[in-house]
RNA sequence: GCCACCUUAGCUCAGUGGUAGAGCGGCGCUUUCGUAAAGCGCAGGUCCAGGGUUCGAAUCCCUGAGGUGGCUCCA
C-alpha cells in the first residue's frame, strides 16, 4: 500500500495505518500538532485507518505567536474540524443545562458554527455564560472524540429506540446520499455524551482553546415555515485567544461601518416609524449622493443608446394580472387601491407598482416597431413598492419602497446575445468605477423540478444556454444557482457582501421571453411578417437604496471626492481670518465645488477633528500666512497635512481628481 | 410572518421597586488659537405606547408599535 504525502514523497505500508501513525513516523512535532487527516482529499479523523493506496495530508493546528494569534494564514480545514467539534461541546453543555433539549443539526460555518436545538424553554443571551462555563468544563476534561459505526439497520434501530426524529431524518438522508454506515461520535469513552455525526473531529475536547457563544436565533426544520421550530445557537472557535480577540474586534469594527450607523452619523438618511417600516427618507446629504449616482449612470445610458422615460407609481390591476406579477407575488404586494366611480358605481382597482416593466411594455406597445428601429432601450429610475415581510426589513438594504435604475431592452432574437453582453459590460463598468472588488457573479437558473416558472421550457433552455454563452465569451467566472431564476426568465446577478458578511444582489440582468408573449408585443421583420421581440431587464445598481447602503459600507462613509456631499471644508484658524476663508470658499463654489466654512469659535484642532469625523475629503486650513501668500494649507482626510499650496493650483488638481473620479488626487510639492 | 433580545435627552448609553443620570451634540460667555476635541455656564425627558400589579413602576406582568440578530421570503 502506497501513501502519497503532499510533498510528493511516497511511503509504503503492508498493513493499515492511520494519519496519526504516519505523522508520528515523520516527526514528534508533527504528531503533536496533528488534529486531523485529509485522505484522498476527504477530511477525516486523525485515527481514521487507511488500507489502500491513498494521498494523505496531515491537518495541523497552527503555530501561535506570543499574542495567541495564528502565524500566517489560517487553515480552513483545521478550523472546520475545530468548529465542528466545538459545536458538539456546546450541544453537550446545553444538554447538561437543559436535559430535555433535543438535538437536530450542528454544522460548522465559514466563521463559526451553530447547533439547532428543539427546546421549549427559551434560551437567552443571559444563558451564554452558563453554557460557556459548562463548555469549559468539558474542554478541561479533555475527553477524546471517539467514532463508532453501525450498519444502517442497526443504526436506525438504535435511533428509533432513542426517538429523536431529527436524527432519524439525518441518518436517512445520509443513507440516501450514499453512506454505507452510520457513525456516532462519543465525547469520551462509551457511555459518555454522543451524537450521530459523520465527522470529522479533532482528537479531543482539550484541542479547543478559544471559543465563544455568539448569538441565538430561531430556525425551521429543513427551512420549512410550517415545520418544527428550533433555537439556533451560534458560536465560534479559534486555535488562539488572539485569533478570537481579532475576530471580535473585526465584528466591532464592522458594526461601526454598518450603513445604518454611518447613515445616522453623517445624516444621510432616516427611516421614521411614523412614515412607515421600510420606507426611506433621504436627507439632503444622502439625496445629493443619490442624485450624483443617478447623473453618472444616466449620462452613461444616454451614451449607450438608451432613452429615458417616466411612468406613474400606480397602474390598473389588470396590467399586473396580464404581466403575471399580481397573481404570482400577491403576498408581497401592498394591497390594491379600490376606486369607486360615483356616477356609474363601477369599481376599479389600482396597484402600487411592484415593477416598472409593465409600464415600459405599454410604452413599447404604443407605436408600431420595425426591426430597423430595434433594439429599443427604455430607461427609468422607477420607484416600486413591495410589501416585504416585517422581519426581513434591514436598513436600506431591504425596504418596502425603492427606486430601481431600471431599463428594458426590446430586441430581436438575433440581437439578444449582443445586447445582453453590453448590459453585463455596463454593469462591470459601473462596479469598476466604484472600486468594488469582491463581487461574485451568479447565473440564476430555473429549477426544472419546480412548477413556479412561466413559459415554454424550450425557450427557457434556449435563454439559459444564451446566458452561459455570453458569460463564457466574456470570460467571466460565475456560479450557477438552480432555482434562483425569476419566474419569467433566467438572470445574471451581481452579488456583493455587506460588512457583516450578508450577501446582497446589486446589479442584475434578466432575459425574458415571457412578458413579450403575455403582452403580445410585435415588430415587423425584414420579411414583412410580424415577430415577437425579446426583453432584457437590467439594473446595474439594482436599487438606489441598496446600492447606497453597500456604497456607504464600501467607503466607510468616506465618499470619493466626486460623490462627497461636502467636498471641501475651509477651517479659518480664528475669526480674524474669516474674511479670507470666505474668499477661498467663494472661489471654490464658483468652480462648482461643494464647500463650507467651519466658523465655529474653536481651535483648529477641534475643527479638524469634526471635519475628519464628517469624512470631508479636503480641509483647507487658512490663517495669516495663507491670507498673505494667497495659499491654502491642504489637509487630506486620509493622508493628513499636505502643506500650503496656491489656491488656483489646488482648484486645478481638484478638478482633475473630479474628472477622473478619483484616479488622480491632489498632490502638493 | 416566526423565535429571541432591545427601546431612557438630538446621538451613544448608565440607571433591578423609593426625587431621572453621564459623555457627546445644542445654546451663551471667556479665549482668537497653524493640523485629530480649550475652559466655564445653561437649556434639554410622555423613561416607545396602552393597560395591569403595588402605598409607590424607567424598573415587575400583559397587549401593541418600532428596531436588532437569525429563519422563511425576495419580481
Amino acid at each position: 500500500m502506497r501513501i502519497t504525502l503532499p510533498d510528493g514523497t511516497i511511503r509504503e505500508y503492508d498493513q493499515t495505518v492511520t494519519g496519526a501513525n504516519v505523522a508520528a513516523e515523520i516527526g514528534a512535532g508533527l504528531a503533536k500538532a496533528a488534529i486531523g487527516a485529509k485522505i484522498n482529499g476527504q477530511l477525516c479523523d486523525l485515527n481514521q485507518s487507511i488500507d489502500h493506496d491513498s494521498t494523505l495530508a496531515i491537518v495541523t493546528k497552527p503555530r501561535l505567536d506570543k499574542k495567541g494569534k495564528t502565524r500566517g494564514d489560517m487553515d480552513p480545514d483545521a478550523l472546520y474540524l475545530l468548529r465542528h467539534s466545538c459545536a458538539h461541546v456546546m450541544a453537550e453543555a446545553i444538554q447538561r443545562l437543559w436535559p430535555q433539549a433535543i438535538l437536530a443539526y450542528g454544522p460548522p460555518l465559514d466563521n463559526g458554527f451553530y447547533y439547532d436545538i428543539a427546546l421549549d424553554t427559551p434560551i437567552s443571551s443571559d444563558d451564554f455564560e452558563a453554557i460557556e462555563i459548562e463548555m469549559n468544563k468539558i474542554i478541561e476534561e479533555n475527553r477524546p472524540f471517539t467514532r463508532y459505526e453501525m450498519s444502517p439497520e442497526e443504526g436506525l434501530a438504535k435511533l428509533t429506540e432513542e426517538g429523536n426524529k431529527y436524527k432519524i431524518d439525518n441518518a436517512q438522508r445520509a443513507l440516501d446520499g450514499g453512506s454505507e454506515t452510520l457513525s456516532w461520535y462519543v465525547t469520551g469513552a462509551q457511555g459518555c455524551w454522543e451524537d450521530l455525526c459523520m465527522g470529522a473531529h479533532v482528537p479531543s475536547t482539550g484541542t479547543i482553546p478559544a471559543f465563544k457563544v455568539m448569538s441565538i436565533a430561531s430556525s425551521y426544520w429543513h427551512g420549512d415555515v410550517t415545520s418544527d421550530r428550533f433555537q439556533r445557537i451560534y458560536g465560534t472557535a479559534f486555535f488562539g485567544h488572539g485569533d478570537l480577540d481579532d475576530h471580535l474586534e473585526l465584528l466591532e469594527q464592522a458594526k461601526q461601518r454598518d450603513h445604518r450607523v454611518i447613515g445616522q452619523k453623517l445624516g444621510l438618511f432616516v427611516i421614521d416609524e411614523l412614515v412607515g417600516q421600510g420606507l426611506v427618507l433621504w436627507k439632503p446629504k444622502g439625496a445629493l449622493v443619490r442624485s450624483l449616482l443617478q447623473d453618472f449612470l444616466q449620462a452613461e445610458l444616454l451614451r449607450r443608446g438608451y432613452q429615458v422615460v417616466y411612468t406613474p407609481h400606480i397602474g390598473k390591476i389588470d396590467l399586473y394580472k396580464t404581466s403575471g406579477h399580481f397573481p404570482y407575488y400577491q403576498d408581497s404586494q401592498f394591497p390594491p387601491i379600490q376606486m369607486q366611480d360615483h356616477v356609474s358605481g363601477g369599481e376599479e382597482q389600482y396597484l402600487l407598482k411592484p415593477m416598472n416593466c409593465p409600464h415600459h411594455v405599454r410604452i413599447y406597445a404604443s407605436e408600431p416597431h420595425s426591426y430597423r428601429n430595434l433594439p429599443v432601450r427604455l430607461a427609468e429610475f422607477g420607484t416600486v413598492y413591495r410589501f416585504e415581510q416585517s422581519g426581513e426589513l434591514t436598513g436600506m438594504t431591504r425596504v418596502r419602497g425603492f427606486t430601481q435604475d431600471d431599463a428594458h431592452i426590446f430586441c430581436t432574437q438575433d440581437q439578444v446575445k449582443e445586447e445582453f453582453a453590453a448590459t453585463v459590460e455596463l454593469t462591470q463598468f459601473v462596479f469598476n468605477t466604484f472600486g468594488f472588488e469582491d463581487v461574485s457573479i451568479r447565473l440564476s437558473l430555473r429549477d426544472p423540478d419546480s412548477d413556479k416558472y412561466a413559459g415554454d421550457p424550450k425557450l427557457w433552455d434556449r435563454a439559459e444556454r444564451e446566458l452561459r454563452e455570453v458569460l463564457s465569451d466574456m470570460q467571466i467566472p460565475y456560479t450557477q444557482e438552480l432555482g434562483e431564476a425569476a419566474f419569467y426568465g433566467p438572470k445574471v446577478d451581481f452579488v456583493v457582501k455587506d460588512v457583516i458578511g450578508r450577501s446582497w444582489q446589486l446589479g442584475t440582468v434578466q432575459l425574458d421571453y415571457n412578458l413579450p408573449k403575455r403582452f403580445e408585443l410585435e415588430y415587423v421583420g425584414a420579411d414583412n411578417a410580424t415577430h415577437q421581440p425579446v426583453m432584457i431587464h437590467r439594473a446595474p445598481f439594482g436599487s438606489m437604496e441598496r446600492f447606497m447602503a453597500i456604497l456607504i459600507e464600501h467607503y466607510n462613509g468616506a465618499f470619493p471626492l466626486w460623490l462627497a456631499p461636502e467636498q471641501v471644508r475651509v477651517l479659518p484658524i480664528s475669526d480674524k481670518f474669516l474674511g479670507y476663508a470666505k474668499e477661498v470658499s467663494r472661489a471654490l463654489s464658483s468652480e462648482g465645488l461643494r464647500v463650507h466654512i467651519d466658523d465655529a469659535n474653536e481651535r483648529v484642532n477641534a475643527k479638524i477633528k469634526v471635519a475628519q469625523d464628517d469624512k470631508v475629503p479636503y480641509m483647507l486650513v487658512v490663517g495669516g500666512r495663507d491670507a498673505e501668500a494667497g495659499t491654502v494649507s491642504v489637509r487630506d482626510r486620509l493622508r493628513g497635512d499636505l502643506g500650503p499650496i496656491q489656491l488656483p493650483e489646488f482648484m486645478r488638481s481638484v478638478q482633475v481628481e473630479l474628472s477622473t473620479r478619483g484616479q488622480s488626487v491632489v498632490e502638493v510639492v
